[in-house]
DNA sequence: TTGTATGCGTTATCAA
DNA sequence: TTGATAACGCATACAA
């Protein structure tokens, strides 16, 4: 303020800082900034209220070119809309604010030539890492993702990804088809003997997965996959879905699995409005255990993914130096609700 | 590859593109990143194939310290899990996105020192803007938020947050009383004679707009707002203040408004483990409209907010230089269902 | 321990 | 139109 060369319309910087102090500006830069601490007291109190009056704030940017690398965690999702992913980045968030860092989100909206674009963007900015929790499919391939991905792993950058992934890339483990599988093996324990799932399309790895777990525990318990059709992840695509299968006839104590919570709950919904009654009528069971699913009625059976959780452990996964890439699995827990009944 | 100048393991810059296409720095900067365009078509060329062989991605932070800004905007919600702020980010994301803008978030969690800390933090990034969807709370104000939001705003960053807020800041106008009120009214109209209203913290502008919104129109159409509940702004905090509603009390055809969908929905789930029944029994109304309340039965009854549309516009506010701060608030629409039915 | 000087990848000014 | 070159704000190797 007493400093004429200082505009008001310009942050204030480290130099000014410095000045302000009366030392220079490396000695600012290890007070502020550094990170190995070798100032004398004196000099460090000053810097600290010399910053303090100026209101002096890190240029990220400029940390980062000096770096070059910037302290931000990049966050690709499909629809952040959708509970899932809300949760997961929720997750991340926490732990990037332990480690220090930024989120930086962008949204694939499920389209891979998208996703390549965004993580070209994205790599511009020079982040620390790089998670995906985007779905992904075997088109990603062809859009040409793993090379971007690779480059940017050469660059430096981790490269995080939820679900098993080839090549130099760390991943959380998350064991869709032993969830699926024990939900198929528990509901055929329940007494049901014909499902119909409704999936994603196929490619889709996650989708695949939980496909394959359920028609394995559900066949391993007696009961029969009657069909499996291919809709979307979305709450819309699962009521469409859920239409159409009851347009085309569905048996008095059908179970339909919903590939994620949010289609199985498009599906109560399209049956419901067809009349119809969850449960001892049709049975609907899902995968995520998202928070709707507990308050609607009667609630959504599910297989319990611990989201916040696995979003931190995306995190830790860029950031540790020691990570464990053979982790267990995160304990996947089936969860038996009113959408279906014993049935005897 | 053929130069054997350039490692692996760093990510080509623009001095490599120039030197591989021959021509200057600045040149290559002309064509690869700036905006007046003038350059020979076969120079031009020539940068392109270049920067594509070399895969090369402009430094954003580079961009950024050279510039002074960044292509970022900042946003800076309570909680992204909740379906609330995550409808909301999609919007802005998708703003952002149309705007060449890289969308970074960060979570207050409600807490206003919080608030500062990572407004202060976000700064760092010199952003193009800063969004606010936390609720401003007077808290925030005691906590120094205004005089940080204000360096921001001198030093050429937008603030834009949603509802009105004082000082150089642009908003996106929600007429959350009106809607409120309108609400009441409606309410009051179906026959519904006394009220209990389940709020958030006084001082959450929010929360406060929504009470004394409708407690207005509640009232002119004949209605009395018995008590007015303090609780949180989630579900758990419906729920539980929901529990305790119930054990004071509750009489048959008591209409209980909760301060948002979150809320109402953990005050439905309350009212369902009491053994009551919802609507009949219990009315409950919400507010905001988010996806679980349309897929519940019965459905509930709340005021439409278009979220994603006012994420898109608080972007719009912060890029457009041509910003109308008069503009007419967004249209809210009250949505009558089956968790408030006609009371003869 | 402190300061000087150089570099980080871009942009932008100013000559050519 | 193109090309040197000086910023941009900060980190850091090296010298003092």
């Amino acid at each position: 303020m007493s400093d004429p060369t200082r505009t008001t319309r310009t942050a204030a910087t480290l130099h000014d800082v410095a000045r302000e102090a009366g030392v220079s500006l490396a000695t600012a830069s290890r007070v502020l900034n550094g990170s190995t601490r070798k100032v004398a007291e004196s000099y460090r109190e000053r810097v600290q209220a010399a910053a303090d009056k100026l209101g002096y704030t890190a240029n990220l940017s400029a940390q980062a070119t000096a770096r070059g690398t910037a302290a931000i965690v990049a966050l690709l999702v499909a629809d952040i809309a959708d509970p899932y992913f809300g949760q997961l980045a929720s997750g991340v968030a926490r732990g990037a604010d332990e480690a220090g860092l930024v989120v930086t989100i962008a949204i694939t909206e499920r389209d891979p030539q998208r996703e390549v674009r965004l993580v070209r963007a994205l790599r511009g900015q020079r982040p620390r890492g790089l998670i995906l929790a985007a779905s992904r499919t075997d088109e990603n391939d062809a859009a040409g993702l793993a090379p971007e991905l690779e480059a940017f792993a050469a660059n430096g950058g981790r490269v995080v990804a939820l679900g098993r992934v080839a090549g130099d890339i760390r991943s959380v483990p998350l064991d869709n088809h032993a969830g699926a599988a024990a939900l198929g093996a528990r509901l055929a324990g329940l007494g049901y003997r014909d499902a119909v799932i409704v999936g994603a399309a196929e490619g889709i790895r996650t989708s695949d997965d939980r496909i394959a777990g359920f028609a394995a525990g559900f066949g391993g318990g007696g009961g029969t996959v009657r069909e499996i059709v291919r809709g979307g992840f979305t709450r819309d695509a699962g009521y469409e879905t859920g239409v159409r299968l009851l347009e085309d006839g569905l048996a008095e104590g059908t179970l339909v699995f919903g590939i994620s919570d949010v289609v199985a709950i498009g599906i109560m919904s399209a049956v419901r409005d067809a009349g119809r009654s969850i449960g001892d009528d049709i049975a609907v069971a899902g995968f995520d255990d998202i928070a709707t699913g507990r308050d609607i009625r009667p609630g959504l059976t599910t297989v319990r993914v611990p989201l916040e959780e696995l979003g931190h452990r995306a995190l830790r996964a860029v950031v540790d130096e020691d990570w464990d890439a053979d982790q267990a699995p995160l304990p996947l827990e089936v969860i038996v609700r009113g959408s279906t009944p014993p049935r005897s």
